[in-house]
DNA sequence: CAATAATTCATACTTTAGGATGAGGGTTAC
DNA sequence: GTAACCCTCATCCTAAAGTATGAATTATTG
């Protein structure tokens, strides 16, 4: 944010010395009024651009990475700490056996994990588990 | 995109007379030339970034919406018709059994259409598949 | 402290998935 | 027509996933 503030203060800077250029030319008289009105709108259009671009870039694909979890949905659907990071791992591709490497714990706290976890999500497989979990933005 | 450029020339033509109203009352001299260039980069600006918005939101939103297959990246990975189903059904967390019923076959030929699938996917499970499938663009 | 919930693990069993292979029928292109 | 695919199906086998149940441990909370 810092720094889209800075970029943008200085692109005003440069603008302003651009246009301080144009507006000497057009006391000089050797620019005519409508000359210098179109590259000011020009500039001022291009800057507007970027900016737009850049606010619902933020706005639409920043929020998609910079994934937040609602807590609150978790305790809901009584999912425990455990068991969403369980679905987090199984949205990933990984296996039971390779989640339980990951957490250090056997492949049968694993089932029990994602079994317990089918239930709350009321699904029967792990590939409705993911669809299901991204629906309800538990996961990315 | 009709709509798109009527509309940004319905804003220019607005804007071109709100302009001419200022340099009007510019050469009446009520005005000064920093206010009424301050006018029109304010108005471009505004301008810019509402188009700015729209550009980014239809390239990012829309896309990723209006989902649209790209047939040659199935030629290059040498997916059939049929395994391309298979993998969109098996992303909605069907079972080969219903991805069976559904597409009117028998369990074997899923099995057979999945398996060669992972192959070319380059993966072993239906999970990763469904992960790889959406890395390729080829499911949504 | 007692009740509750979460985490861990095991065992036994069923179901689903996946791999390997062969094979018949249909299209398409050379 | 025949070679190359694609789609279909089957069989056999292994691996992984999922269900059910019981139990021990550890926080946590009333």
């Amino acid at each position: 944010m810092k720094k889209t503030i800075l970029l943008y203060g200085l692109s005003l800077a440069g603008l302003v010395t651009l246009l301080k250029f144009f507006e000497y030319r057009l006391y000089i008289r050797d620019l005519s009024l409508e000359v210098y009105v179109g590259v000011v709108a020009v500039l001022f259009t291009a800057l507007g651009v970027w900016a737009g671009r850049r606010i619902t870039y933020r706005k639409v694909v920043l929020a998609s990475i910079d994934f937040q979890l609602d807590e609150t949905l978790l305790d809901r659907l009584g999912i425990s700490k455990r068991e969403n990071e369980v679905l987090e791992l199984i949205s990933k591709g990984l296996s039971n056996q390779e989640i339980a490497d990951k957490l250090y714990v056997s492949v049968n706290t694993v089932k029990t994990h994602s079994s317990n976890l089918f239930q709350k999500l009321e699904v029967s497989r792990r590939t409705q588990a993911v669809q299901r979990g991204k629906e309800l933005r538990l996961i990315p």
